[in-house]
DNA sequence: CTTGACCTTGTACCGAAGTACAAGGTTTAT
DNA sequence: ATAAACCTTGTACTTCGGTACAAGGTCAAG
């Protein structure tokens, strides 16, 4: 199979091939003597694992790893867990993050009629300065403290 | 204030006020007599709303939109609350995608015991071509398999 | 009037995961 | 023998939201 070859039979471009060569998650294949890079079923199987394991969310750097334990005879399957679940704490706090957006909009969503002018839009409001309120002093007053974050 | 001040006052650093003024988000400020920008209570509130609306998800180039329409006196109130049913729709989606992955993992690491070698580790046979057995097509004997496309 | 903290500009870089292109070489079919 | 379709390499570009310099200018305090 040349390069082209592979990548229509996984479903990826053909340049997405030599890019994860670069990367190291595909070893570099022999070639033929005009210097095509020829690939066997190994590299279909190689490509198959890392569109599975980049469809469960892991990075090209987890994906390495896994394909090193996957190709290690007896490496330590305590870390393929260790991999999997922090994946999987990863996505539970993206996930959090989303829903606290979620519900946020879903609510400033319901409170927008979506007729009239923006002037007193309820989602603008919610987003300009509230605290625009008539407290005299101004801000160039009171302590200024250079806090040093 | 200038750009330093801004920022510490915002949360922010001094050269994102230069970048989101490159991105149009901030209007150019007035300069000093030897070129310092020279900011006022306004350009707080604009960094304050561009906060808000990044924490509820939007990109860079909605929030301009949404500044845009802050901005005009009488526009359009359906387009704010299109960009937040689109942003919320994006949201949903992003969620669905995520839990997809997460039950997967979640599965996987419950069906791992993390000890031992890689060699049999479910997680791994999940990931590696299964359909590499060379004999018998199919010895599994769970019963269902074909769950959730 | 010097110090030092801050400001100005332009430009390059980060990570993530590729994609695009140019200039040339190979293979295959006719 | 030649053209098309593919391959090779290196390099630059993409999106997103900034961050990091370097070389020089300004401003406030002492």
């Amino acid at each position: 199979m040349t390069r082209g070859q592979l990548a229509r039979r996984c479903g990826v471009g053909p340049e997405t091939i030599r890019f994860y060569e670069r990367r190291g998650l595909l070893p570099e294949a022999p070639r033929s003597s005009g210097g095509y890079r020829r690939f066997g079923a190994d590299a279909v199987d190689r490509l198959v694992f890392i569109r599975r394991a980049k469809a469960l969310g892991f990075s090209l750097p987890e994906i390495g790893e896994l394909l090193a334990l996957h190709d290690a005879p007896g490496g330590d399957r305590a870390r393929v867990k260790a991999l999997t679940e922090t994946k999987l704490e990863e996505i539970e706090a993206k996930m959090a993050d989303l829903d606290r957006m979620r519900s946020v909009l879903a609510e400033l969503a319901e409170q927008c009629s979506g007729r009239g002018p923006v002037d007193g839009c309820p989602i603008i409001e919610a987003l300009a300065n509230d605290s625009r309120e008539p407290s005299s002093t101004d801000t160039t007053r009171s302590g200024d403290s250079t806090r040093h974050g």
